[in-house]
DNA sequence: ATGAAAGCGCTAACAT
DNA sequence: ATGTTAGCGCTTTCAT
């Protein structure tokens, strides 16, 4: 293992002084051309490059963002997670991530870790547990679907893409209409739920929603069961579902084809997510799918960009609704 | 933003050198139980936290490591990511994060400046298109799923694990199995696809395997055209089809589908990698699963564990058939 | 056992 | 335009 070549075998061997070195290398506009093209041409041959260590310590920031998220193995935050890697890639940071597992306590923990190594923010996904970030002064902190006082905090319209997606269902002809919501703790799920309710009181305000609304973690195994509950349940079948996840509503999916249920002849299925899952699915999963690519970008420009930005204001993006076959009118029964 | 504490507040306040809290901060044995009681506390009360660039700079570590991984979309990344990150944080490190994009040229710029920020090694799973890392001098550098000379190498027996499933097949009655190949460019590709043409020659050498391999992408597409082809091709109709991974075997399922050529009654299908997704489509999908948790620990300790390991032994870990409901014996046609 | 001091490699302020 | 130099915050000899 060489020695690293440091900015001083650069001065020697070009004979200039270490702080020329330094100028060319950070593009300083005041050397000459003649010493410039020399150094450079000293740099390549020495494959020269500034250590970055020493550049932190110095400058106090290292060109790195913290991630946190809960969970990878949702493929909605590896999209997210990657999309925020490119961003970042292409604004020349790099990115550190770090999973909390869906702990909530180990969130802090995260934060002060990428704090004391100079990260020059983070960007930070909750888990659904709610969490209070105690004293998050002097981190620069975008919160992803949660808003957290004092952070910027970015996110879709979960509420709205809800309600486009329930009155999709209402327009296609669908009265009684299920709804899987996520864990209870959970904003997001809170959020959809809410546009869920907002569609059905509008459209059906005699109905009694309760018995239609079930609450279940957001994965695969949450949407079958609810699934399984709603059609074997004694209640009044629904002729649709809404799941707040694409996961759960595969695992709808399931659910219905165990039964012989047909989808969506007999029961319509719309998820919401848009991870690409998806689309693979059968029948297709028509869904509501997040601007993922957009909330990427947002949350990484508002770390990276120099100015300060306005915490209060949230930045909401619109979701989208992406037809595929799960989705149909009612059969008239 | 209030100014960091450094390491001489702390000295200062607890009425002892900086060398002292150096040594209680490091656990150093020289030092008075007293002093060392002193110092914890000032360090609580103050939320003393050693700047990690400085430490860096000094040590030239910085309990770091980089991965390099091509698409987190893809989710056996994604898991292999996640899994490595947590065996990285149980054992104190922290991971720095970048995705290669498939773009092989880009891998050797990502190594190098993870080397340039000080990363203890790197884990890279490199991108299917063939690469020769020029000199990765000085690297701690481990790859996975391909062998790099010089360095450590940690993998899926993707051979015998195609083999087992392929005949997982054959002991099913199955003959006519066609083989959807990954892309000719890719080493585990290769691997798979041997696998398949160990079991095919053994047990029927006389047979003209050559128009049921396919080459085609890794993924759901790729699979589903291939399914395509090889259904609709004037070719004898396969009962069995060994996809190379679980996303082009879901493409498969999908393309029956469309078909209304009933899995497993009519066609059996097998996949590769045991992606969580698998278990999640209708019919379930059987699949040879990757030890991911092996390989990532591996990998990561290979990086982390202070001794040298011998780089040219390979690191090869078995998978596992996992049964599920896309697989029966061929009907008697 | 503890303090003093020398850097780690770099940037930026200050001379010239 | 360029060289010189003082640190950034820490670890680690070297004295004591």
């Amino acid at each position: 293992m060489k020695q690293r070549t440091t900015i001083r075998d650069v001065a020697q061997k070009a004979g200039v002084s270490i702080g020329t070195v330094s100028r060319v290398v950070n593009g300083h506009p005041s050397v000459t051309e003649a010493r410039k093209r020399a150094v450079l041409e000293v740099i390549a041959e020495l494959g020269f490059q500034p250590d970055a260590a020493a550049q932190s310590l110095r400058r106090g920031t290292n060109h790195t963002i913290g991630v946190i998220i809960p969970d990878l193995r949702n493929p909605y935050f590896a999209e997210l997670m990657q999309r925020i890697e490119l961003r970042a890639k292409t604004r020349g940071y790099s990115v550190l991530f770090a999973s909390s597992d869906e702990q909530a306590d180990s969130e802090v923990a995260l934060i002060t870790d990428l704090v004391r190594r100079k990260v020059e923010g983070v960007v930070l996904v909750p888990s659904n547990r709610a969490v209070t970030i105690r004293n998050p002064e002097g981190v620069r902190l975008v919160v992803v679907d949660r808003q957290i006082a004092g952070h910027p905090f970015v996110a879709a319209d979960h509420r709205a893409g809800a309600r486009a997606a329930v009155e999709h269902l209402v327009s296609l002809g669908h009265r009684h209409i299920a709804c899987i919501a996520g864990p209870e703790n959970s904003y997001v799920a809170a959020e959809r739920l809410r546009g869920y309710v907002d569609v059905m009181t509008e459209h059906f305000p005699d109905m009694d929603i309760a018995d239609y609304v079930v609450y279940t973690p957001f994965n695969y195994d949450g949407g079958r069961e609810a699934a399984a509950g709603l059609l074997d349940g004694r209640g009044p079948m629904p002729t649709a579902v809404f799941a707040s996840s694409d996961t759960q509503a595969i695992g709808v999916l399931r659910a219905a084809f165990d039964r012989k249920i047909a989808v969506p002849q007999q029961l319509s299925v719309i998820g919401f997510d848009g991870i690409p899952m998806s689309g693979l699915v059968t029948p297709g999963l028509t869904t509501m799918a997040q601007p993922v690519a957009q909330i990427a970008d947002c949350a990484t420009d508002l770390l990276i960009g120099k100015d300060g930005v306005d915490a209060r204001e949230p930045f909401i993006f619109p979701c989208t609704l992406v037809l595929r076959e799960s989705c149909a009118p009612p059969s008239r029964a």
